[in-house]
DNA sequence: ATAATAGTGTCTTTCAGACAGTATAGT
DNA sequence: ACTATACTGTCTGAAAGACACTATTAT
């Protein structure tokens, strides 16, 4: 036993040395979704939703005038979900919107500048109360409709497992800028080990690995949507069922039978007095979100 | 316009300085996890199962002398699972197991020493293969079993939503030492604005904000158990379906029933040729994992 | 024979999927 | 009357829950 390690706690702390270790640096990235309506031509028709993300356009090196997640470094004196609250204030304007964490990045090489480690999170907001509307707001915040498709998917089959490898294309689009990104998502899954490896491929015009967060957010979106709640955080304060139908089918890109939706939401809405109007077609009764009763861990 | 911004992002990247800013120190922490038996004295019983949790007992300040759970510092060139590997294997001789990030804590006070932000790691590992057992191995890694009982419960119903607040209560059990914690979460859902507060209140023998990464990490642990086979990570290459059961059942508390739970595993498994024997009744069927044709996300 | 576990059959209820059908504003 | 959407009823089959029952070994 060293007798110079016998210092007390209070001690040891005084002479704490941060610097003498190298560090890595932190930042939050937030994906902002919204579903929004298209405008149509067709007065009788609805509005068609897209699935939108909120992406600002870099002022600085690297990846000058890329368009990226909002986000920004970690201080040293706010909490994460604070620093991702705070990035979005500043950077989009957007304020009291539900926030979680998603997955923390770590690899060594994801930014050019220096290590950098990024916890991402996932807001979403009601498309009504979205102060940032496209082509209004300034040059450099700006919603994109977002889809991903797999285009190549290969599974291979061995002794005791097998191995999932999907190519997948991103698509961000707004009225003037279109960016396409591929990522690659390999999944192992042997007898011991199993893993799963997503790496960028491509991205044009979008910054860092964001290509990669972004659809691990939209995985992480189609799961909740499934279990939980969390899509009435897009939805307005009153709405029809239809509309919560598209923002679920948009979401999830499926066709949904509608009095199976019915049945299933039933218990997640609460009926007012209030009708559409004007559409053209027989109105719909508004609904609003009905508070549960139990918590959900995902 | 400012002229000197104009420089190429080669450039930027050289003359980029780290040390510009403050930043925070980034550990992982990795909460490992096996079921094991318990030795009884009738020949003729089963032994019971209990839930473990690997911990180290700390060297150094801070929390001198205090459980905690095996982690360090990520080091500038590895990534962040590569350090919970790495962590794992040094401290614990830990190699090869299945390992999942699960969170990442970013409160600001968290680390007596400085501002540490630790990334949270789930490993499971299968009791027979485990090479740590407890008091055969040095003084400083031992299996704790681990049981979490909400032991107070409080639920307020306002306007627009509710207050869900409980206490649980967390014990760590060796032969030696015995540690309690309590926690406190806070669950708020408004109409608007929903939150989850975790808070650690009481944390005697146990480092840092630990017992609330361990709670955490059983809530996740028990909703993975329900919706995907992370099980089967647990389990030895053989195993009988009683086994299995117990194993779901230690980590969820509850019984099952036999019937059921065997309908609902039965894609999972594949028979073998093998029996156990010797047990002073009906043999069981040895059964293996069968390796599954799909990818669950969660 | 007995203790203790292993393993199966089946009834009921609940829920998801599919589809057909009725209802109603605005022009 | 027609268009486009709003909304409902019910059949089917799969899965979850509950429970009773039979089978088999070491001592």
């Amino acid at each position: 036993m060293n007798e110079t390690t016998f210092i007390d706690e209070k001690q040891f702390l005084k002479e704490y040395d941060v610097t003498k270790y190298d560090r890595p640096s932190v930042t939050v990235d937030t994906i902002v979704y919204s579903v929004l309506d298209i405008e149509t031509d067709n007065y009788r028709k609805l509005p068609e939703k897209e699935l939108k993300v909120l992406l600002i356009k870099r002022k600085d090196h690297p990846y000058k005038n890329s368009w990226a997640l909002p986000g920004g470094f970690v201080r040293i004196n706010e909490s994460l979900e604070n620093a991702a609250y705070r990035e979005l204030r500043e950077e989009t304007n957007v304020d009291h919107i539900y926030l979680e964490q998603l997955y923390t990045w770590g690899d060594v090489s994801r930014d050019p500048r220096t290590r950098v480690i990024s916890s991402s999170y996932m807001a979403l907001i009601d498309g009504t109360k979205s102060t940032i509307k496209s082509g209004t707001d300034s040059d450099d915040v700006r919603w994109f409709s977002f889809k991903a498709k797999v285009i190549q998917e290969n599974k291979t089959i061995h002794q005791q497992g097998f191995k999932l490898e999907k190519i997948i294309e991103i698509c961000l689009k707004n009225r003037e800028v279109q960016l396409t990104s591929k990522i690659r998502i390999v999944n192992e899954m042997m007898k011991e080990q199993k893993g799963i490896t997503r790496e960028v491929l491509s991205s044009e015009g979008l910054a860092f690995d964001h290509a990669k967060i972004l659809y691990y957010s939209l995985e992480r979106l189609r799961a909740k949507v499934e279990f939980t709640d969390v899509v009435f955080n897009l939805m307005s304060k009153k709405f029809t069922l239809t509309e919560l139908q598209s923002v679920y089918e948009v979401i999830l890109d499926t066709k949904l039978l509608t009095a199976n939706f019915r049945r299933k939401i039933d218990k997640y809405v609460q009926e007012t007095d209030d009708y559409t109007s004007n559409a053209g077609h027989r109105p719909a009764k508004l609904y609003q979100y009905k508070v549960q009763n139990n918590y959900e861990f995902y």
